[in-house]
RNA sequence: GGACCUUUAGCUCAGUUGGCUAGAGCGUACGAUUCACAUUCGUAAGGUCACUGGUUCGAGCCCAGUAAGGUCCACCA
């Protein structure tokens, strides 16, 4: 006897992974004949600790990986470890802060090196914890981002893109965090709604015209006023259309700028004259580019004005140079009020700084064609997504989509393999030297761009990039991960994988919403209500946490983490450990040779009626998880398993032992439950006394074949037990009395059976004649009575009442729908033909509650 | 400004192509028991499926609209 009273998971969870993954489990069969089945793991940060999220990607992962592993597919479930540039960038300038250093005291190489030792030494943590979740996945596969195979392939990529003129060198705003020093893609910049003012400053004319004298135009951020280079209004706006193409003096400057004529001037807006400042505002850089105007940068990298600002502003912050450029304005009479406003201001996800668009010479991708091939194979279907709406939105993103920006001014990640001739700085060329800071070809001397790439252009290349040793495994079964990666990820997965392969990286891609706290909240290390999933693993077991998070959750929906549901599922374990418990027990008592598994017939009722009860959920599982909808198939099992398996099939063979089905219909329950909760199922497994190998590489059962008679009979004994146990309870003192029954076969058939299971005290066959007591009104079965006194029985009527109210309630709503010519006509004849048995069925009923009322 | 999601039992949520008498966990009430399991067993109460119309023999599910909450996108000076 090895089972313990209560299964404890930390005391068999790392013993048994450390097995499986010695075993060689969690490598792909490669089977000439199976199908290839295989997952990429988003790569969790190299360095970090997962967070509840990750518990819920591998719960969901695993679950998959695990069942076509049992189906008999070639599976392969590939874990990664992310460089995550930006992420890790900021913890160790943070550490360097620390050291009172910067990284301006380094060269590229040396902090790259030093990023590079620092990552190593903590890295460990993450991998131990996907671990002790339970993921299949294999470990000999783990690709970390900066692998060389990685950053050979995304340089080869990038050199593929850059010949065919997808990636070019180009002066742009870009959106730039002044405190990390470097430049985002659009899609990285958090905008937020914030109150702010709309001040109006007078532009005096040059040359009055007309008796107009200046123009009014309406800025958030006059400081900029000193790049200014032009001012817009709307070619169709009336009162300005005589000064087009004057000039205007700059107030605060000596410089003199022109009226132009532009559709981006918004004439309802404010006073329908906007000032243009290319080199500091996305939609004047492109006013800027139609009408050839001057860019002038008066902010520098440091967030602070620069020489050009003049030297009044020099060195201001923009805050500071704000308030005393409108100091000056209203003391020189130019500023002409100003109102509150709302509007959207982007900033940086980390350190949550005012992004500033600021003109920097980046490398960026014109993904404009690469969306479109994109769009085309979305629109073809030939990727699946769960939710489904999440396909509209990507396609809607890639109509819309912008030019990327895949420069990082980080030294942590793969630099870019390019150098620019010293002498001629539009002469670029493609060379992966990036060790060398110069290089030399043809006698002329080239220096290495010192930036790095945006994570997600190497991310993005994930799928065959990890495949790359398989070609089977690819495209890849399925991309599950966060509804929030859609743009940043997935989409981009998909161009680059059209682009590189030629083919979809992915045939389905499932999304799962975030878990928020218990109360609905996001968690944030800020509001401090973040889980741990660690924590809820050494308190609960790997399992339950696994079942709790898939536990009433849909594709793409946000939802609570619920530790309710973590207990619930902590109990489902135990219940099971303690199923086996007792049937090793009986496998004990009932067998000499315990180590050998018994051959078995199905005999009475309830044994064809679990077998049939597997045998759907069997069918059912599978289904469900081939349709991704986890939390559906974890009810199905905990039903199957507790109220059904364990309530009253065990019951039932406390009575009969049938040996070999109870050893073979666990072993079916362990395989099926075994994905969702692998550990349990697996201790289980090892500790039976007759099993074999292991559960994981063991095979999906087989269906049993039942006799469907009998699972029909052993239905109805349910019915009439919860009838019994119902009036038992419903009438005080009525359970120390018999249940007497004549001319029933499942009653006969069964009489210990339900003895045992309502704990009646007799159940007594009668004759007709003999019958007395208190009629149980039991679809199918009429002559079943509980044999109770005059006085206790009176006790009853309005119980009995409540029940033909009920009774009759539910006959007329099926009369009434029968009495619909355009049901009976219309309705499939199945449908039709089973309303009128259950009416004929209550209308029995009926009468028998009724005359039992009578007799009362 | 655009798009998407959510609204079902006291709480947290399920509910596949429309076909039941709408389900689960937790919670609640009542009862049991140490016989595999108190991480237990049994019984029960609790819902006009946000609202209004429509399609249909039939709508929680489909269509149109309304309301509330949430998320994302967008170059609102």
């Amino acid at each position: 006897m090895k089972f313990s009273k209560a299964y404890e998971p930390n005391q068999y969870e790392p013993d048994v992974y450390a097995m499986w993954e010695k075993s060689g489990a969690f490598k792909p069969s490669n089977k000439a004949n199976a199908n290839p089945y295989s997952i990429v793991m988003p790569p969790p940060n190299a360095n970090g600790n997962l967070h509840i999220g990750h518990g819920l990607t591998i719960a969901l992962e695993d679950i998959l990986t695990r069942y076509h592993r049992l189906i008999g597919d070639n599976t392969w479930y590939i874990p990664g470890a992310d460089h995550a540039g930006f992420e890790t960038w900021v913890v160790y300038e943070r550490y360097l802060e620390g050291q009172g250093k910067t990284r301006f005291d380094y060269t590229r190489d040396e902090l790259y090196d030093q990023v590079w030792n620092f990552v190593h030494e903590q890295r460990g943590n993450m991998e131990l914890q996907i671990r002790a979740l339970g993921a299949s996945c294999d470990w000999d596969s783990l690709t970390f981002t900066l692998d060389q195979k990685v950053v050979d392939t995304v340089y080869k990529t990038f050199e593929r893109l850059w010949h065919d003129g997808l990636i070019y060198r180009g002066e742009k705003l870009v959106n730039y965090c002044t405190k990390h020093q470097t430049a985002f893609a659009d899609i990285e910049v958090t905008h937020k709604d914030e109150k702010g003012k709309l001040w109006r400053i007078s532009y005096p004319l040059v040359n009055p015209k007309d008796g107009i004298t200046d123009i009014v135009v309406s800025t958030t951020r006059p400081e900029t006023m000193l790049g200014d280079t032009a001012i817009a209004v709307n070619p169709k706006d009336e009162r300005y259309q005589n000064i087009i193409g004057e000039k205007v003096k700059l107030p605060l400057t000596d410089r003199e700028i022109p009226i132009i004529a532009d559709e981006h001037a918004d004439m309802s807006y404010g006073t329908g004259a906007v000032k243009i400042t290319p080199a500091h505002d996305p939609n004047d850089y492109e006013v800027a580019q139609r009408h050839n105007l001057e860019m002038i940068t008066v902010i520098g990298f440091d967030g602070r004005m620069n020489d050009k600002a003049g030297a009044n502003y020099e060195g201001l912050t923009t805050e500071e140079c704000r308030k005393k450029i409108l100091n000056n304005l209203d003391n020189n009479g130019y500023l002409r009020g100003e109102e509150n406003i709302t509007h959207s201001v982007g900033h940086c996800y980390k350190c949550d700084t005012i992004i500033e668009p600021l003109l920097k010479e980046q490398w960026f991708i014109n993904v404009k064609p690469l969306a479109e091939r994109a769009i085309k194979v979305l629109n073809e279907n030939k990727i699946k997504f769960h939710p489904a709406s999440k396909k509209k939105a990507l396609i809607n993103y890639l109509k819309n989509i912008r030019d990327w920006n895949i420069s990082r001014q980080i030294p942590w990640g793969i630099p870019i393999p390019a150098f620019k001739n010293a002498e001629d700085p539009t002469d670029w060329i493609f060379d992966t030297r990036v060790n060398e800071e110069e290089i030399e070809i043809g006698g002329k001397k080239y220096l290495r761009d010192n930036d790095t790439f945006d994570t997600w252009f190497s991310s993005g290349q994930w799928p065959y990039i990890t495949t790359s040793s398989s070609e089977v495994h690819y495209p890849t079964s399925v991309m599950e991960t966060g509804a929030d990666l859609l743009f940043q990820w997935v989409g981009r997965m998909i161009m680059l994988g059209l682009y590189v392969t030629n083919d979809i990286p992915f045939k389905d891609v499932y999304m799962h919403g975030m878990v928020l706290d218990e109360k609905g909240q996001k968690m944030s290390k800020s509001k401090g209500n973040v889980i741990n999933p660690m924590t809820v693993v050494s308190e609960y077991g790997s399992d339950a946490l696994r079942l709790g998070l898939i536990a009433s959750r849909s594709a793409g929906v946000n939802q609570a983490f619920s530790v309710g549901k973590v207990i619930a599922s902590r109990n489902l374990c135990n219940k099971l450990w303690n199923i086996s418990r007792l049937i090793q027990q009986m496998v004990d008592d009932n067998t000499k040779d315990t180590a050998e598994k018994q051959p078995f017939e199905l005999a009475n009722y309830g044994e064809n009626w679990i077998c049939d009860q597997i045998n759907q959920a069997n069918e059912q599982v599978k289904q469900l998880i081939e349709h991704y909808r986890f939390a559906e198939a974890g009810d199905l099992l905990y039903d199957l398993i507790w109220n059904k398996y364990a309530d009253w099939f065990l019951e039932c063979q406390k009575l009969w032992k049938n040996i070999g089905l109870l050893q073979d219909s666990l072993e079916q329950i362990l395989k099926m439950l075994h994905p969702f909760a692998p550990f349990v199922t697996e201790t289980i497994w090892q500790n039976l006394s007759w099993t074999r190998g292991m559960l994981i590489t063991s095979t999906w059962p087989e269906l049993y074949t039942v006799d469907e008679e009998r699972v029909n009979n052993f239905k109805q004994l349910i019915d009439i037990v919860t009838c019994v146990r119902s009036h038992y309870q419903a009438i005080p003192g009525a359970e120390t009395f018999p249940i007497a029954f004549f001319d029933d076969d499942v009653m006969y058939a069964n009489q210990l059976l339900i003895q045992h299971l309502t704990k009646a005290p007799a159940v007594p066959l009668i004759k007709k004649e003999q019958a007395s007591g208190l009629h149980l009104a039991i679809s199918g079965h009429n002559n079943i009575y509980l044999q109770l006194p005059d006085d206790i029985k009176a006790q009853y009527v309005d119980s009995l009442k409540d029940r033909i109210i009920k009774c009759e309630k539910e006959y007329d709503t099926l009369a009434k729908r029968l009495q619909n010519d355009n049901y009976v006509k219309k309705a499939p004849a199945e449908l039709v033909a089973e309303t009128r048995a259950q009416l004929a069925d209550k209308e029995k009923l009926l009468v028998d509650m009724r005359a039992e009322l009578k007799a009362l």
